[in-house]
DNA sequence: CGCTATTTTAAACAACTGTTTGAATTTGGT
DNA sequence: ACCAAATTCAAACAGTTGTTTAAAATAGCG
């Protein structure tokens, strides 16, 4: 295992778990088992060793995501919402093989990198990855070509928000789930409630 | 002016846009134009000044919002699910009157709460102002009893998410709506786009 | 081997963190 | 006006932060 994937998953457990303020690089380092000097010379700085952790993951997520939203907009027949937000699971569960609980690290450090920072990650993504956000939007509109630009820009955001704030607080929702409800909870069965609350949001009857 | 407000205007103006752990007690001071110590002397320490800001808001939030949600309670009629979420309406946008910016400023807060300083904030909440949430659930029920309690909590903490996900980076989409729509938005369209999204998606058919 | 380039290391850096101290100042009551 | 309590203040505290340095160790290659 080389320095720079020490690094790299030792990085991702502490940003999911405490933030990317909230972790310092000697936490980092000393999880890794690395210098903490490592992490300037293989990454140059704290901040580029956010994006590389965010990278890896979207490289992984992003091709395979496209790809489903894509093969939705070029069918001939109308998809559902439902069947829009479905193609997030097959991808997202992917990170699961790529690497161990890697769906739930993911949309933790997603979460995350929305609040902290002051959303420079939110910048970083949509300058980066802008292929991912188009293609969403296509279906939705292909699913609901009834909802404007700006109302489909809004529950697109409540939608993200729901996503990303439910995840980055899953760990805490899992437990208090388990205890009240004595039921075995994972991330899929979150993520298999989560899909009908937004897909309804999103097909909110328009309020004008 | 007192000191003690000097502090809690400046800290909730700078928590609100950087969080709780990227606000440091000096920009807080230096802000409020109070010296370093006076943070110490009058709340003892940063993590009781970050409860005190809150608890400052949720004072003037709570009776309002129980009475708003008891009220749904022990009326005769059933009520939808859009008239709970709208009984959160005056009650937020009343912070404007007790403070410029306050429904804003308070739901970023919130949303802060939730992510920064691992959940401390939501343990605070939820065991110092229990009656929120027990009149939130209850008035849902009345709403929608075919609900069960296991779908009842994941959705409302997906509501959660949505509205405080959404307020917490509220400045940015504003922004972005402005730029992209050419469309004048404040705080109140927000809520006003939000609850037929939220009301929808606690609505959604059960899928068992 | 011998040499170079890459990587690792311990140590130090300056800047910043929340908190404490003790003296100076202001305030309110008699 | 006096005294005591409450408040403000500059200074220092000890600890942590991200980053840099220069020497030591390792690796790769002819």
């Amino acid at each position: 295992m080389s320095t720079k994937n020490k690094i790299l998953d030792a990085a991702e457990i502490l940003f999911a778990d405490k933030g990317f303020n909230g972790t310092s690089l000697r936490e980092i380092t000393s999880l890794g088992e690395v210098n903490l000097a490592a992490v300037n010379y293989h990454f140059g700085s704290k901040k580029e060793l956010i994006k590389a952790v965010m990278s890896r993951y979207m490289n992984e997520l992003s091709p395979r995501l496209e790809s489903a939203l894509s093969a939705l907009c070029h069918h001939d027949v109308q998809p559902s919402l439902k069947d829009v937000f479905s193609a997030f699971i097959e991808p997202l569960l992917h990170l699961n093989e790529f690497k161990e609980n890697g769906t739930s690290t993911f949309l933790q450090l997603l979460g995350r990198g929305y609040t902290d920072s002051q959303g420079f990650l939110r910048w970083f993504l949509t300058t980066q990855y802008p292929g991912v956000f188009t293609h969403f939007t296509e279906a939705v509109h292909k699913a609901y070509p009834e909802l404007s630009a700006e109302e489909m820009f809004w529950r697109l955001h409540f939608t993200m928000g729901t996503i990303v704030f439910t995840m980055s607080s899953s760990d805490a929702l899992i437990d208090i789930a388990q205890n009240d409800f004595d039921r075995q909870v994972d991330i899929a069965g979150v993520i298999k409630q989560v899909i009908p609350y937004v897909a309804a949001g999103v097909a909110a009857p328009i309020n004008r």
